[in-house]
DNA sequence: TCAGAAATGAACGAACCAGTACATTCGGTA
DNA sequence: TACCGAATGTACTGGTTCGTTCATTTCTGA
């Protein structure tokens, strides 16, 4: 049963919800469509599944980041590099984020968990950001709902966008530095931002 | 046949190519199916010239802007809120290039057209930026390919992740202000970053 | 050991959907 | 008018795809 999320999960990821096909995901199961209808009842319901975990994953890799133990700047900086690159290697959950905007989040609605993942990012931020200003390093009135915005956007557009973009990064060594280069203008965007 | 064109697009749009359905778009038309594919010749050759058509209307829009007339800073700052009410109000266009980013960007891939509009806009920014550096007002040693991805990214994603992000800008008075705000969050984020 | 529940396999059905066959009409041109 | 290609309508087809049916096996706990 995890490996039909697994399977499922590559395959929504890869195609969208109404490009999968649940006879290729049973196919490239060791069980049978039977099965997925028996677990999951339906196509959407294993969108869903897929979907819930993939964020459950997401948040309890997040929640590995000790940002508390780093002085504000730092801290905020490790913010950053750390997105842009689970967002680099986690291209499956952007393309099923992709997928889901794309339906207009009907199904996430069903469930509360996003929710839950952003209030946790964005608790991150807000004490990393108060501690910020308490120390009179980072500007006041901003909110750190506003901040995680920003981080979002540049880290999951450079995978998102990629093909639109001309950015393919392969894995040769002259992609992999643009790359790094983006990533370090990202973080100096949202560090020159915060700072006063 | 423009009526077509329209159509698809509201549908290709809406529901991605896979999800798309061609009786759908010709019961929408005052023409029929028939007519579709004697016209365009496939689903792949409607979504194609749908694609094209939409980058072309992007472009020619985005060409009016006149940002030689004005100082680099006022350049940047207005060419960064034309991109982000832009984007928002033809949210049939992002959704276009989100499903095409979900196809991995093999349509586009077959017409030059987005490099085009890509190399136009850099070009925009590439000017405004070298004036700005002669002034002495923005730093040295930026890429304006990577001021565009960071203006796209930041414009693109409030639009395209709206669902996900729970930031559903419906049109009453309170969304409104949160959108103003992110919107000259967004200028401020940039303009920072490319001042010295 | 045995009853009932959980899990599974193979094949099928019914709807759906891209694309087509065939026949017909329209519009311009010689 | 006679002709020809462009344009159009209708009905169909062949393949796909979600979901189900029915029969069978495997597990679990008393």
């Amino acid at each position: 049963m995890a490996g039909i999320l697994d399977v499922a999960t590559a395959e929504f990821a890869s195609k969208g919800l109404s490009g999968a096909r649940i006879d290729e995901i049973a196919a490239a199961t060791r069980t049978s469509k039977r099965m997925i209808y028996y677990y999951f009842d339906s196509k959407e319901g294993l969108y869903l599944a897929v979907l819930e975990e993939a964020y459950r994953r997401m948040r309890s890799i997040e929640a590995e980041l000790q940002l508390g133990d780093l002085p504000p700047e730092a801290a905020l900086r490790r913010l950053v590099e750390f997105t842009f690159d689970h967002h680099f290697s986690n291209q499956d959950y952007i393309r099923l984020v992709m997928s889901e905007n794309m339906q207009r989040g009907e199904y996430l609605a069903q469930s509360k968990i996003i929710q839950e993942l952003n209030v946790t990012a964005i608790d991150a931020i807000r004490q990393l950001y108060d501690r910020g200003v308490a120390e009179g390093l980072f500007r006041t009135g901003l909110d750190a709902i506003d901040i995680h915005a920003s981080i979002s956007a540049l880290t999951f557009f450079n995978v998102s966008n990629q093909h639109t973009f001309g950015l393919i990064f392969k894995h040769d060594p002259a992609a992999e530095a643009a790359r790094a280069l983006r990533r370090s203008n990202i973080v100096e965007m949202i560090v020159r931002f915060v700072k006063r």
